[in-house]
DNA sequence: TCTGGGGTCCTAGGACCC
DNA sequence: TCTGGGGTCCTAGGACCC
């Protein structure tokens, strides 16, 4: 359904911003029509041809664009979805976001809200009186973008396609977790789905990260980065669990695992000193994939592979 | 309310190099 | 013999977002 949503989207401008499974941006600057004919006539082909409520705010930036559409949807009411459309006209962005809540600006928080009420700030329009200088010496670079964004300037551009940064996998176990088998075998089948997402994205990673959550939900991560790129889930397996022997005796017991790959790159497959088994073990993997994408990930898997 | 999963960005300190 | 400053990379943790 987001596929097919977000196909509406692309027939009605080029320049489309997915922010995630139900949320985007599109540029509709260079459409010669009133905003709101556009968001009504996207609105109803939304709900007529895929029968699903949808949202939409419409202003000069990503950032007051997307506290338009939550103004819009709170101000609805009734027991139907919300189906709201809300526009901020150009040059009215500040009068627009002053009386709202400070938290509805976005990178305001639970923590930065209860900092900016100590000081007395409430509302967007409370953040915009106050000096810009103070809000720097207080929050460094988050101060400096909450002055601004307080104000309705945000010239952030759309960005059409984004590059994933990292690829991970975590899992809460359903009571806390200390056999030493079960964690490192859950472990295995994280690194071996990251393994299978950076291949099918045609990427490798570099910074191999470990997390790890303890009963008393204090939680750690250790990385360690790799001298090249891998996409290999034995080698996700051993790095990842080589950072866990680090952190945990064995029998300690562990509520959430979690491993992940950052520092992405183009996998390479050169050939090297043990070039040839590498290859050997790309082959297996890629036929693997190949298994497990036809008849689920339950039909085979890697066993021991030393020690 | 005992608190999921997958991400991004920022900060701060340390190692290392020139 | 002792010392400067800047840049880059790495690691750990935290705030925040959907």
């Amino acid at each position: 359904m987001s596929r097919q949503v977000m196909g509406r989207l692309a027939q009605l401008s080029p320049l489309v911003e997915q922010v995630s499974i139900d949320e985007a941006f599109a540029d509709i600057s260079d459409l010669h029509k009133p905003a709101e004919d556009i968001a009504l006539q996207l609105q109803r082909e939304v709900d007529d041809e895929l029968h699903l409520p949808c949202s939409i705010g419409i202003a000069s930036n990503k950032l007051v664009a997307k506290i338009a559409t939550e103004t819009g949807k709170k101000a609805a009411h009734g027991p139907e979805y919300p189906r709201a459309i809300c526009v901020v006209d150009y040059g009215r962005e500040a009068e627009f976001l002053a009386p709202l809540p400070a938290d509805m600006l976005w990178g305001v928080g639970k923590k930065t809200g209860v900092a900016l009420a100590e000081l007395g700030m409430h509302t967007i329009g409370d953040i915009a009186r106050w000096p810009e200088a103070d809000l720097v010496r207080r929050f460094g670079q988050n101060g400096h973008d909450l002055s601004l964004h307080a104000r309705g300037v945000d010239d952030r551009p759309l960005v059409p396609e984004h590059e994933a940064k990292s690829i991970s996998q975590e899992t809460t176990f359903g009571r806390d977790e200390s056999d030493d088998v079960v964690i490192h075998a859950t472990l295995k089948s994280l690194s071996a789905q990251v393994g299978r997402t950076l291949r099918s994205e045609k990427l490798a990673g570099k910074t191999v990260k470990l997390k790890l959550r303890w009963p008393d939900f204090t939680t750690l991560t250790r990385q360690v980065t790799l001298p090249s790129h891998t996409d290999q889930e034995s080698e996700i397996y051993e790095t990842a669990l080589r950072l866990l022997r680090q952190i945990r005796l064995p029998g300690r017991a562990v509520r959430l695992i979690g491993v992940g790959v950052s520092n992405l790159g183009e996998p390479v497959h050169q050939m090297e000193l043990w070039g040839a088994s590498r290859e050997k073990q790309r082959k297996v993997q890629s036929l693997l994939d190949e298994l497990q994408d036809k008849y689920g990930d339950n039909v085979i898997s890697r066993g021991c592979e030393k020690e």
